[in-house]
DNA sequence: GAGGCTGTAGTCAAGTTTGACTACGCCTGT
DNA sequence: ACAGGCGTAGTCAAACTTGACTACAGCCTC
């Protein structure tokens, strides 16, 4: 799974309703052509495919104001919705080493409440350790790491990187736990980070 | 950049001549189909592309010993060496957070000497470096951290992460400074990760 | 007031990735 | 002896990604 769709369908949400330039845009406000996929031609993609697939529903909108072609916007439709929560909690949950997709998530996580974020992260760490477990003990057969040659030093790259990624993840509950930033359900004013339909982009490229 | 290319020319290398089935198997037998994207399909479409453009020889060869359809043996080019070390230098060199195509070039890194390993691996710690840097500069302004609300954590993730892979990395240049391995133009036995003609898949999924 | 620059919005072809599928020959049990 | 499973080797369509490109409106300049 790659960070695309999480990414647009959170951001679409976030607006209400969006074309795909002001997607390109928050996601470009959020960094996330840095650290993911989020190129215009993918985003485009990703919004057509997801309305073909009924996650979104496009309406066609007469030319633009502000100079440029027509454009199209787009609004998350019911099941959208189901397809973005779980697409959330899977980025928060699962340990496979994409950096993209659990940016995203992170990006994404105070739309839960603060115990399920809790107990997601805290399924995560799990995964990691038994991730840890089992390639230390299935790459290193009875002769000893050793008869792996400079091959073992991937293994130790795993398992120095699973280490990290679960020592990240335990500060980032610790910080939820002590009461960090506001979940849903939570009545405080939630984080918004997208652009006012005016409002320039203090990060463009 | 992917890591398929590096891999499966790094492979065919390894064998002098080989066929796709041959590739397939190594790649399993170093684990890549658990950290890269190394899947029938695209080591398929990777020989054939590569091929294509010069990279890699294809002989058309009877049908196969040993049952099954007929098979195409390649072989690497003059064109195809400089581009696999062009690969390799540069998988270990850049500071994205790609693992796979890190851990390619870990499981080649004996093919280049050992001064230069070193010096790459140099210019990676600095390169993490300044990266970081730049990260903490860029994205806390003057308001502070908190400014960014939760999305701050992705920032810290980078952080976290960054310094991680640069920690490894400099655990790695102190083993390989202080001798570990056998690298190009030193004489000894190269390590030979490859499964002999008749050898079986220990690790086979 | 014509020409060019900038910003808005999106398209397109080429390349890559995925996962399921095909095709063939050997072997094994009955 | 032969049906069915297994291993070998590879193909294919559908989806996704990339980076360069188009098209249009407003604005500035000469």
């Amino acid at each position: 799974m790659s960070a695309i769709r999480l990414l647009v369908l959170g951001a679409v949400r976030q607006h209400g309703r969006a074309h795909g330039y002001q997607v390109r845009n928050d996601l470009e406000y959020w960094g996330a052509h840095e650290w993911s996929n989020a190129k215009p031609g993918s985003i485009y993609h990703a919004l057509k495919q997801m309305a073909k697939q009924g996650l979104l529903l496009a309406h066609e909108i007469a030319p633009s104001t502000a100079g440029g072609p027509p454009r199209t916007e787009y609004e998350v439709t019911d099941k959208g919705t189901e397809e973005y929560f779980a697409l959330l909690r899977e980025a928060l949950t699962t340990y496979d080493q994409k950096m993209d997709v659990l940016s995203a998530g992170i990006g994404f996580i105070v739309d839960l409440e603060r115990a399920e974020v809790v107990e997601l992260l805290n399924r995560r760490v799990r995964g990691l350790e038994a991730w840890r477990a089992s390639v230390t003990e299935y790459y290193t057969p009875e002769e000893g790491p050793e008869s792996l040659g400079h091959i073992g030093e991937i293994m130790n790259m795993w398992v120095h990187s699973a280490d990290a990624g679960a020592q990240w993840t335990r500060g980032l509950i610790a910080r939820i736990e002590g009461g960090a930033y506001t979940f849903a359900g939570e009545g405080g004013d939630p984080f918004v980070g997208v652009l006012a339909d005016g409002q320039e982009n203090p990060y463009a490229s």
